[in-house]
This record gives structure tokens, C-alpha cells and sequence, in this order.
DNA sequence: TAGCGTGCTATGAAAATAATAGCAACCGGC
DNA sequence: GCCGGTTGCTATTATTTTCATAGCACGCTA
């Protein structure tokens, strides 16, 4: 599962998370996902190369690919409230 | 985004997903999910203390919830398959 | 009692990340 | 021209995380 490795890396689920509305700059995204910037751009670069996420013109924002991601990911988030109700 | 960060840690995702079919042992689950001990045992803390994880007879193994959770990776992993093969 | 498998800890080295400052390019206003 | 602001991004040092490896304590079973 090389997906899986890419995604459990530091900030990298954040990120798509952030970016799931609307494209974010470089340090607005910084900000969102509470990362620093050499981090930041490491799983910036490991995403673009990954054709999930793409710098266009008003910022870093989704591919279609990833917006396909985010949209496997809508379950997790779902299940995730549930989840962190029942852990009180 | 609680769960994003838990699950955004090295192996996290993928000890769950290699859970996915059957209970495992400290030291199976550390071959099949490729993390040192130490690395596995920290993981396996927060994932026991978040009830995704729990250990039981025949070693460590998905809790009700943690099977949720599993269901809820589906369609990503599913999606991984297109992706990884698209991305050559 | 001797071996084997279990969960897990300890130690020192290597790698990843944080925190912070700052650079170079671009822009709009003046 | 040039000043201030924003952009993406790099550099540097300190801290944290992870790796690699050895080994301990316990419960079996023969």
C-alpha cells in the first residue's frame, strides 16, 4: 500500500483535509495545517509528485485525482465525528 | 481534524490495515507493518487509548470501532488502485 | 529445567520535524 | 523609479521522532 505510506506521513491527511473547500497559498495552507514550512513543502512536493495536489493560480489546490481522495476520505471524516463523540 | 493527526503518524494507517483480516501478534504486526518495536508500541498506545485497537487472545486486533473506521478506508484503498495504476 | 514464543523496554545513532529568519520575485500604488 | 506588501520557498539550528539492535520478564510446554 504505497498510498498508505504517503498519507501517513506527517500533515499529509491535513493537508488534503484543508484544501478540501478551496485553494490555499503557501502559508495560508502553512497556517491550516499547522505545519512548518521545510515540512510543508517536503509533503507539498511528495503530493504534486503524486498528481494529488497542484499549485495553480490561486494557490495549492486539489487535482481532480485528488479531489476523488478527498472524497474516499468523506467516510473517514463521517465516521471520525461519531468516534470522537463516543470517546467522550 | 483529531483522528487526521492520529492516523497522520508513521504506520498508523497501515496497522490498521493490516489488521484488517486477522488478529496479529507484537512481533507479526511489526514484520507486516515494517516499524521497530518501539515505534510499533507507541502507535499501538494511542490506538489502543483511542479504541481502535485493542489486544486480545490471539494478539492485536481491530475493535468494533476500529472495524468502522476500516470499512470507512475502503473506497481509499479502492481508489488507491486506479490511482497507482494511472500514475504508472 | 530448558527451551521457545509472547509483549515490551533500553540504548545510541540516524532521520524527520520544529522554530525562526530571511531571500528573490512579483505586484500595485505613488 | 521605488516602496510596501504578498507570494513561494530556502537556510540554520534545536528538538523530537524513528531506526536498528539487543535483551528482559513472563508464561507456557515438553
Amino acid at each position: 500500500m504505497v498510498l498508505l505510506d504517503l498519507l501517513g506521513r506527517r500533515g499529509a491527511l491535513r493537508i488534503i483535509w484543508e484544501l478540501r473547500q478551496e485553494a490555499l497559498t503557501f502559508r495560508a495552507l502553512q497556517d491550516a495545517a499547522e505545519l512548518t514550512p521545510s515540512t510543508l513543502n517536503t509533503r507539498l512536493k511528495e503530493l504534486r509528485d503524486a498528481r494529488i495536489v497542484a499549485l495553480g493560480e490561486g494557490g495549492y489546490a486539489l487535482t481532480g485525482q485528488g479531489h476523488e481522495l478527498r472524497q474516499s476520505l468523506a467516510s473517514l471524516t463521517q465516521w471520525a465525528e461519531v468516534w470522537a463523540g463516543d470517546l467522550q
